[in-house]
RNA sequence: GGCUAGGUGGCAGAAUGGUUAUGCAGCGGCCUGCAAAGCCGCGUAUGCCGGUUCGAUUCCGACCCUAGCCUCCA
């Protein structure tokens, strides 16, 4: 039982064993708040909230996921709207917020914010000029990537490749084409801080490199990030942070989610395909998201089509149903099922782990010892509320209205409508009156215990 | 051009040197007044060409194709 992680700086598999037994530190990049999520942006939330749910269970776990909110983006937006860059972050994190909520992602142990830690960048800049690891140049303070011999170790890049291979324009002041920005200046319309280098504001990366130094210490256990941050923000993170502590090994562990990608294509602004996370709410229950997002594994793409939702909502179908027919598994302790343990704990194998699911679904409505039922119902359920899932009451799972629906009091005046008919053998009035419950998206259930409703899965 | 992932049944998506999950969809059956749910059963897949091997979807090599990164991006 023995958690393996593959490890991007390695491209392996590895076995996890925290730096400091008992104890972990993982961070994870949050959102820039520029607007509001997209699915893209809950895959990480939600994958790396199944990994600190899964480490909780054996450890002290301490995870960070960040705020980015000192961003050119942000300011864009500040200045579009005319209001301050503190209300587009305010706002836009709110609804980030409430978004990973509706997803069933747990709040982070600690949620740091780039405005609150300019007196921690600014200190790291400086020690990374006095180390020689960084110059200034007309206003901006750089990082001499040529001054770190690891750099391009994460992506697997040569810095003689990056530099005659770079496409953009080299500013005229860099000393090395794939130097970096650590501090930018201000023009006095735009947002800025006071340093010694002037009123500026932070490049992108430094301001994760120093939120984990503050929080998490020189060396952390696990780093995570959706695959594209790979070049070249976590490769510039590495390089800032470990020239600030004396060479340590800044993460030891790399994790990279893969993309979502919608209808084959990249989702991207210009192409006007971005699926907020939102708007996917107002289709589906956000459990629906979630297991959608679980359903391949994390490291591989996803590709968004509009056959996702309603099949993750009929699997959860499928899930609930068999808590739902099973009595008394509410009142056993249960732990997790070996199995799905051991999905998870080979690289967060979560499809495998939803497998596992279906098993203990299938055995529970096969059997019928009703013991035996509880037991695999108990341990379905203690299963998947490690994924997240399954944490609603079955009932309320199935029963909930559809907001343009009828009403759960006008389904049971139909219902009783239609028993009173079966009970006369007027089964033509009874299948008439279950026609209008399906047209209304409501589907009924015979059984020797009575008629029960549930909406339809879209 | 460089780097990195992939190409598995109708769809989604795991795994594996020999028996190939799981879900959805489909087909047959049980149950049901009829359905639904559930259960039982069935069917169809490993891009192409070589190599290693008793045996390869799995390992190795070439090729084709797809996606991502190399520039802000989860």
């Amino acid at each position: 039982m023995t958690l393996s992680l593959y490890n991007t700086l390695t491209r392996q598999k590895e076995p996890f064993a925290p730096l400091q037994p008992g104890r972990v530190t993982m961070y994870v990049c949050g959102p820039t708040v520029y607007s509001f999520p997209h699915i893209g942006n809950a895959r990480p939330a939600v994958v790396f909230d199944v990994l600190a749910r899964l480490l909780r269970t054996r450890y002290q776990l301490t995870y960070a996921r960040n705020i980015t909110d000192i961003d050119d983006k942000i300011n864009r937006a500040a200045a579009e709207e005319g209001v301050p860059i503190g209300e587009i972050a305010a706002r836009y994190a709110k609804a980030y917020h409430a978004d990973m909520r509706a997803l069933g992602v747990l709040p982070p142990d600690i949620e740091p914010r780039a405005t609150e830690h300019l007196a921690s960048i600014i200190r790291m800049i400086s020690g990374l000029i006095d180390s020689g690891h960084a110059y200034t140049a007309e206003g901006h303070v750089l990082f001499r990537v040529a001054s770190y011999a690891d750099y391009g170790a994460l992506s697997r890049r040569d810095q003689r490749e990056l530099l005659a291979g770079a496409r953009v324009e080299v500013a005229p002041y860099k000393e090395g084409a794939g130097d970096f920005v650590l501090w930018k200046p201000s023009t006095p319309d735009l947002p800025g801080w006071d340093s010694p280098w002037g009123r500026g504001r932070p490049g992108w990366h430094i301001e994760c490199s120093a939120m984990v130094a503050e929080h998490l210490g020189p060396t952390i256990d696990i780093h995570g990030g959706g695959n594209d941050l790979i070049f070249p923000h976590h490769e510039n993170e590495i390089a800032q942070s470990s020239c600030s502590n004396g060479g340590a090994l800044f993460a030891r562990y790399w994790l990279h989610n893969g993309f979502v990608n919608v209808d084959h294509t990249k989702m991207s602004k210009s192409l006007g395909n971005v699926l907020l996370v939102r708007n996917l709410l107002e289709q589906a229950p956000g459990e629906a998201i979630r297991l959608a997002l679980l359903a391949a594994h994390y490291r591989q793409p996803l590709d968004w089509t509009s056959e996702v939702l309603p099949e993750a909502q009929r699997k959860l179908d499928r899930l609930y149903g068999a808590l739902r027919d099973v009595e008394g598994w509410q009142a056993l302790e249960a732990g997790p099922d070996a199995a799905f343990i051991a999905a998870l704990d080979d690289d967060l194998n979560t499809p495998q782990a939803l497998a596992v699911l279906f098993n203990l679904a299938r055995d529970a409505n096969r059997s019928t010892d009703p013991a035996e039922r509880a037991a695999l119902a108990a341990r379905l359920r203690a299963s998947a509320v490690l994924l997240g899932l399954l944490g609603a009451d079955p009932d309320a799972w199935f029963m909930t209205e559809v907001s343009d629906g009828l009403t759960a009091e006008q389904i049971e005046t139909m219902l009783a409508a239609r028993r009173a008919a079966r009970t006369d053998r007027d089964f033509r009035l009874a299948d008439q009156i279950r026609d209008e419950l399906v047209e209304a998206g409501i589907l009924i259930e015979d059984s020797a215990e009575g008629t029960r409703w549930r909406r339809s899965a879209g």
